[in-house]
DNA sequence: ATAATTAAAGACAAATACAGTCCGTATTAT
DNA sequence: ATAATACGGACTGTATTTGTCTTTAATTAT
């Protein structure tokens, strides 16, 4: 179990994003340059946290992407959820009679670092 | 991101030794059975969590597996480690020059998750 | 010693997930 | 209209996971 490669970029893209808010909208292809990560795969990403509603793509000259939102308020657990999607890391695969207890300890598990993850924003750490 | 089917069986696989401790070694086969999962694969779960030193084995008649440890003791970590290796979960792609404080939070994240499974035992649960 | 019973190891195969590319389409500013 | 930009879907390659099969090694009972 590891997190993806694309978590990975998507944590630095939103990262640059916070860190550069308020210039121009940021265009795929100097942004990719600039992150040194191939154009298409990262357009996928960027897609990925527009339907989030991290970011705004516009199409069209001058267009690129921005922040939707205050830059101070997006979390970490905010782009992971994003790639990662939201289920449970963890689910019973036996089929048991009653519920199972090692599931529940596993989410309860999840959930500390799930709670982490929501704390702490990205402004935190640019 | 998800644990992995084989951590899966090793969680219940474990919480059935602890709940029949004291009883003659279980071999593959009956244990196979009563759980469910093809014994070739379960054979080589098992092989882990004897390298892992959480259960021993005997070849041999009347020989099988049985747990090394007093029971109350392994932990939920254990076992996942046992399986999953004990790689972090995040580990920053990009080239930068100092630190990546990504990966730091990540890391901090995931450490509250592996105290959590850290205290709980799988004797607490069964 | 031999046979029966059991686990371990390694090679293989199938299925799934991940990473990445390619190409055509849609949108917008000038 | 044209140029610049993002979006979508199909596709490919690779890595990981899940699982099987066969052989070998170890242990015990007779």
């Amino acid at each position: 179990m590891k997190y993806t490669k694309a978590t990975n970029y998507a944590l630095h893209i939103m990262a640059y994003f916070v860190k550069h808010e308020g210039k121009d909208n940021l265009s795929l292809q100097p942004l990719a340059r600039h992150m040194n990560i191939s154009p298409t795969y990262m357009s996928k990403i960027l897609t990925q946290l527009v339907k989030a509603d991290l970011i705004q793509s516009a199409a069209g000259v001058n267009g690129g992407y921005s922040l939707r939102k205050p830059k101070t308020i997006i979390s970490f657990y905010d782009v992971i959820q994003a790639i990662e999607g939201s289920g449970a890391l963890f689910t019973c695969e036996m089929d048991e009679n009653q519920a199972c207890q090692i599931e529940r300890v596993m989410r309860e598990a999840e959930e500390k670092m799930v709670n982490h993850l929501k704390e702490k924003r990205i402004y935190d750490i640019v």
